[in-house]
DNA sequence: TCTGGGGTCCTAGGACCC
DNA sequence: TCTGGGGTCCTAGGACCC
């Protein structure tokens, strides 16, 4: 592969620095953004609050006890959607390709801007002044040969960081770097690895690739490379991609149930919170996934199954949905539901044939209008309600 | 006051078809 | 007599990312 140039942007704390730019209020204190009501925990927090010790994935309480002060935000997603995409559309000036890794983390493929930019520093020192002036949000950004070093780069200097990595510098840098600081090396890659007596870059990259196979399989030479900081995967544009491959939702329960009509509730919720983004995003998926975590916490199980035809209708993933639940017995209370729609398929709009198709689908898309405006299960099928229903007919 | 929610990708094993 | 073997689709489960 010819030499390339990557950026990989990072949003600093970004949830909470939205929060903080759209209310003056909370700016420059230590605030917290939680997913909402109930059981929930820390999502994102202002680097105010992170010098106190507050982490991602805390509790509330502990979030509290790290820091008495904590104001606590409930997130707004969409608000975080739009700006993640007017952030995208910024990387889009200077260059096409650009892979949104995730809501606040990109990829730029920044090889071919290099001639009209001068250099990747100034563009990183383009997008930066542009991000904090229109949004007032910082990020840090590293520069370097490939996706892999880019975003351990990124990673070097938080918040607001610039980090250049060149191809000169990579086996000094990643000699005694820790190997769970590239990104695909998690908790347990960590441990195995750490049995073998690889603790850092340098020594995953010296280690014999027949070692690594024996113990790996064929992610084994994957590996190595990692510890060489070699990677020649390319930086993808959503467009070229496919889009979305799976559209989910899951949520915990404000507290553990087991009554069947409260589950087929709350079931019938997330087939709509399902339904109606498959709709927003125009698929429609014929592989449905349940997910039941028990009350104990540490069991669950996953069942799915796949239709003949591609769906995206609330009543239709409802339908499905507790058809699965239908063949088991529930052990324990229900902790927490999640349904997913997968085996996608992207459509172009299209009217259905047959009058009552047409007429369902109508009715569909006026509920999602009006939930768009007044949130979430404003509407619903009525018959679709439990205890609404005639009885026997579930 | 225990412990969220959105995803992606990979593997293993079975069914089925040619 | 022997009992092949590739491809594809499916389910289940795990690891990883933010």
């Amino acid at each position: 592969m010819t030499d390339r140039t990557v950026m990989h942007i990072d949003m600093n704390a970004f949830f909470a620095s939205v929060e903080q730019q759209a209310n003056p209020e909370l700016r420059g204190k230590p605030i917290a953004v939680v997913g909402g009501h109930g059981r929930t925990v820390i999502t994102t927090s202002s680097y105010e609050a992170r010098a106190k010790g507050v982490k991602t994935g805390m509790a509330i309480w502990e979030g509290k006890r790290a820091c008495p002060d904590l104001i606590f935000v409930v997130g707004h997603n969409k608000k975080y959607t739009h700006t993640s995409a007017k952030i995208n559309g910024i990387f889009r000036d200077y260059t096409p390709e650009v892979e949104a890794f995730s809501i606040d983390e990109s990829w730029l493929d920044i090889t071919h801007s290099l001639s009209i930019f001068s250099s990747a520093e100034n563009i990183a020192h383009l997008i930066k002044a542009r991000i904090r002036r229109q949004f007032g949000i910082t990020c840090s950004i590293g520069i370097a040969p490939n996706k892999l070093l880019a975003k351990l780069a990124s990673d070097m200097q938080k918040p607001d960081g610039l980090t250049i990595i060149v191809p000169e510098n990579v086996s000094r840098i990643l000699e005694r770097m820790p190997i769970k600081a590239l990104c695909g090396i998690g908790k347990k890659m960590e441990r195995h690895l750490n049995m073998m007596s690889i603790y850092t870059c340098g020594e995953l990259g010296r280690c014999d690739e027949a070692r690594l196979t024996r113990k790996f399989g064929i992610i084994g030479k994957r590996l190595k490379d990692m510890g060489q900081g070699i990677d020649n995967s390319p930086v993808i544009p959503f467009a070229d991609e496919g889009g979305v491959k799976s559209v989910g939702h899951s949520s915990t329960l404000e507290r553990d149930i087991d009554d069947p009509a409260e589950i087929q509730r709350f079931l019938l919720q997330l087939s709509e919170m399902v339904g109606s983004r498959a709709r927003r995003y125009n698929v429609s998926g014929k592989t449905i996934h349940l997910y039941v975590r028990y009350a104990d916490f540490f069991s669950s199980w996953g069942k799915q199954t796949t239709l003949k035809n591609y769906i995206n209708l609330s009543d239709d993933i409802y339908r499905t949905a507790l058809g699965i639940l239908n063949t088991v017995e529930l052990e324990q209370p229900v902790r927490l539901l999640g349904i997913s729609l997968s085996n996608l398929k992207h459509q172009a709009e299209q009217l259905p044939l047959f009058e009552d198709e047409r007429k369902k689908l109508f009715a569909t898309q006026a509920m999602d209008t009006i939930n768009d405006r007044f949130g979430k299960m404003s509407v619903t099928f009525g018959s679709l309600i439990p205890g609404k229903e005639k009885q026997g007919h579930m």
